[in-house]
DNA sequence: TTACAATTGAGAATGATACTCAATTATAAG
DNA sequence: CTTATAATTGAGTATCATTCTCAATTGTAA
């Protein structure tokens, strides 16, 4: 379950966006929390059925939405058609490494790249928001 | 039109994989190397219905598929659910620069950022195969 | 020229996600 | 603790890009 402070966090936000804080809503951001992967919202879904919380599908994809508007999750998109989300709690940002082979997702970070990122956008009169980078190979096992 | 040169090229990289050489297929591989935009399927198919070709929403798909298999057009998603393809003809390897609000793509290409991206997937054993890089925010116009 | 496998086009199928709406529920005020 | 009300929920339907189906057509190698 998730800490009493996260909760108050998350209550906040959606008291500020005028949005009720519902047990569908709180369960859908514990499934998210409790987990490190990078999960599409069928499995997120399964995983609240499993667990005996009965939230829709429905509800699921319009929880992940408020999550991600609000920085507790992110949502990325590997190229075949169906949006991944990770815990953004207490998560540092990070890019990824996709085998695509297997699947495996690793996280990775490089400042020098972050730099380069903002220097390109000054060079170029963009206000950067936010960036996709994605490395696609095979991972060791899968060479 | 195209260049004899690169027709001979396709017509081989069709051979190879047991393809016919058909006017679709040369219709759509002109059409995509006539444009330096990203364009989605739709406008593709629009353009060539518009210059008099008939080549069907079907066809399209198939030949951008075997375009971008092949090396002479590149497939980028942006998020929204729609693909969009560049043509690789005489074009260097770029990442690209989105502004979220009036949608213009601008090119960027920086060595450091290729160099550091082998460095991470040597560090974690990955044989990289191609990679996503694009950089989301307002242009000067949009600030 | 022939034979045949590959291709085409039109429309149907698919699949992820968004929408609809009646029934239910959280919440702020009294 | 009620009550009023606007937000939410769930089930199913709609949407939209893309893929598939299949009969008719067409490259192509012999």
């Amino acid at each position: 379950m998730a800490d009493q402070k996260l909760l108050n966090r998350f209550k906040e936000a959606l008291k500020k966006e005028g949005l009720k804080y519902t047990p569908q809503r709180t369960a859908v951001l514990e499934e998210i929390i409790k987990d490190k992967g990078h999960r599409e919202s069928e499995e997120i879904y399964l995983a609240l059925k499993k667990s005996g919380q009965h939230v829709s599908r429905a509800t699921v994809y319009r929880t992940m939405d408020i999550l991600v508007n609000n920085g507790f999750a992110r949502k990325m998109n590997l190229g075949d058609g169906r949006a991944r989300y990770e815990s953004k709690v207490n998560s540092p940002h990070h890019d990824h490494l996709v085998c695509m082979d297997c699947g495996l997702i690793v996280e990775f970070m490089d400042q020098k790249i972050e730099d380069l990122q903002d220097k390109i956008a000054i060079q170029y009169n963009f206000q950067l928001k936010r960036h996709i980078h994605q490395l696609f190979g095979l991972c060791k096992k899968c060479q």
